[in-house]
DNA sequence: CTCCTCATGTCAACTATGTTGACTTGAGGT
DNA sequence: ACCTCAAGTCAACATAGTTGACATGAGGAG
């Protein structure tokens, strides 16, 4: 047994360092997966990836959004769009209904089933973020959020 | 024209926070998508990507490295790893020699082309963390090491 | 010398996530 | 009747990964 960790790549710091920044490179590489990691083997452990989270996600926070919409905000074509969109449909996690006055669009809106999913996958992210910024305090919690500000919008 | 943004999905804030924390989490999202998104246009550019960039970054950091263990850092299958290998390997970026002892294995190294074009990327995303350090000076950066190493910990 | 191990390499089939392009459907407005 | 627009669907493709099976080639053990 215990061929290969299943957390393999992720030996942080076993690399040289050519840059002064290199750790921080590799930081938010490490971070990413660190926040993602539980939240993924929970939503695997339903039959679904983040792709459907995301979708779970925005619907969450932006209910009655129509396709157009959470096309845009997802960042994917309407092609990619589809699949995930239609499993969500299919196991109940959505619903589509028409909207009254813009008959053409489709609004979206989470079941109590997608709602909890969506609540508990995102709730495993939180908990890591959570931790972190108990560990360092207010202080560091806000370098975190400037740093991360600055990073994201560097559109 | 402008049909959809190129950086699309990238709204930052346009969702409602349903939690305290949810703005976190997406800043770590686009914190991700922000310092990556120049150098996968270069890398793009260069005919690149996501996995071919990781692969010579390690290689950077770790002159003659074998093959199992560039696997074991990246995380992935061998299969996975031999297509961007042998691209690497043909657009020698790479070159691959025997070990003068351990002749089973093959030692990994950058040519001058590879290193310029590990550099390069990397530059662009230590450019952008830079200018996020910059903007919050040494406290808030303190404090965003010390989130991120908390986060990635998270194995 | 033969046999076993071990690192590497390769082939095939599959899954998932995305892309473009082309087309259909169905509702509304003119 | 005609046009527009949101949505849905189909096909072909690219990329990044997976497992499984098998080949090759060097070293070590007998």
């Amino acid at each position: 047994m215990a061929k290969t960790s299943q957390t393999a790549g992720l030996h942080r710091a076993s690399l040289a360092k050519l840059h002064e920044l290199d750790a921080a490179l590799e930081l938010m590489y490490y971070g990413w997966r660190g926040m993602t990691l539980e939240a993924d083997g929970y939503l695997a452990k339903q039959g679904l990836s983040r792709p459907h989270h995301r979708i779970l996600y925005v619907v969450a926070r932006r209910p009655d959004i129509a396709i157009g919409a959470l096309i845009e905000i997802l960042g994917i074509s309407k092609q990619a769009l589809n699949r995930p969109l239609n499993l969500l449909l299919e196991r109940k996690l959505l619903t589509s209904k028409r909207s009254p006055e813009q008959h053409r669009s489709k609004l979206l809106r989470l079941t109590e089933a997608g709602r909890r999913i969506e609540q508990r996958a995102s709730d495993h992210e939180r908990k890591v973020l959570r931790a972190a910024f108990d560990r360092v305090g207010a202080t560091g919690a806000a370098g975190w959020v400037g740093v991360m500000e600055a990073i994201a919008d560097n559109n």
